[in-house]
DNA sequence: ACGCTTATGTTGAACCTTCAAGTTAGTATA
DNA sequence: TATACTAACTTGAAGGTTCAACATAAGCGT
């Protein structure tokens, strides 16, 4: 949909976007719709992992101890519990992962095998090169900065406007 | 035995990305997994719609005859040709889209019905409203501006990874 | 006309994610 | 202590997406 109707409609009208913004939104949802496309295409074929399932074992793999608990994790990953709780078991199946209560709290974490190790070291170098191919190679150091500050802004944006319901989303 | 290995490394030394670098990857990557999924939550709830299947919709209502060829349907939104026709039947049997032969082409046509077009409609402002309080309300004009200019760069680059190989996406 | 190749689209199975309901175990309250 | 509450997690079903195989039809060279 685009356009301005200005004036005659019962709803309050809807303050729709201006060109500037329209061009931008669209931009930004073919970036939200394709870099994840390539980010799974370059590890299922390299790798045969998700992307998603990737980002879980490299999160492991920088934390001390290798270790996580499940709500912790999920956050880190962008992803609801169920979904993690879905990939972990799928991994634990793989020998990547496994769970351990955790003594005194309701939690449990998830632990990085040996496994998993190996298996992220063997990932990470295809998939780094591809991320640098894919989008860095494409940009400046100054359009680097740019790009945290801006996915910054409208992540702290997002939150707050999910947190207000405003968003309603 | 293997004897024809001389240094301790068969593999290129994989160049990591550096530190401005690794904190926009984390950045984009928690954008592009949360706003699509913020996306969804709000048309599902207040339209029972997916994101790609408002976008379908919004793609049809804004071409000439609201109709268009499936493939440049799937370019425009950008999925696969699969993952639109899946989505197109579906939608044929709510009654918003039908099929049409191309006649003198291999083609067909995806056309929105009056339903369809009452559907997005009525889809629209809640979304537009959503878009702006998750996006828009949390960016300057001229953060606007870049961002157009940044997401613009990123899928060029993506693209030109992909078609050459190198990015192997 | 014939067969080969390519473009377009469809389909079903496998897989992944979401959603809602259920389980478990701390925590609080009376 | 008993009861209710809540946080953390799990699970199965429903729905969406991908992948690979297939179908169809146009274009092309002979």
């Amino acid at each position: 949909m685009s356009g301005n109707d200005e004036g005659k409609s019962d709803q309050p009208d809807t303050r729709w976007l201006d060109a500037e913004q329209q061009e931008a939104w669209l931009t930004l949802i073919a970036l939200v719709t394709r870099l994840p496309a390539a980010l799974d295409t370059q590890l299922q074929r390299d790798s045969a992992l998700t992307h998603f399932e990737y980002f879980v074992l490299a999160s492991l793999s920088g934390e001390a101890n290798r270790r996580l608990q499940l709500s912790l994790l999920a956050q880190r990953a962008n992803a609801s519990l169920s979904r993690l709780s879905h990939v972990v078991t799928k991994m634990e199946k793989a020998g990547w992962v496994r769970r351990e209560s955790i003594r005194g709290s309701r939690g449990s974490d998830a632990v990085l095998t040996d496994e998993g190790m190996a298996k992220v070291v063997e990932a990470a170098p295809p998939h780094v090169e591809s991320v640098r191919s894919l989008i860095f190679d494409g940009l400046s150091a100054d359009q680097v900065r740019q790009l945290s500050e801006l996915s910054g802004a409208m992540l702290t944006q997002l939150d707050k406007s999910i947190a207000s319901g405003t968003g309603r989303a």
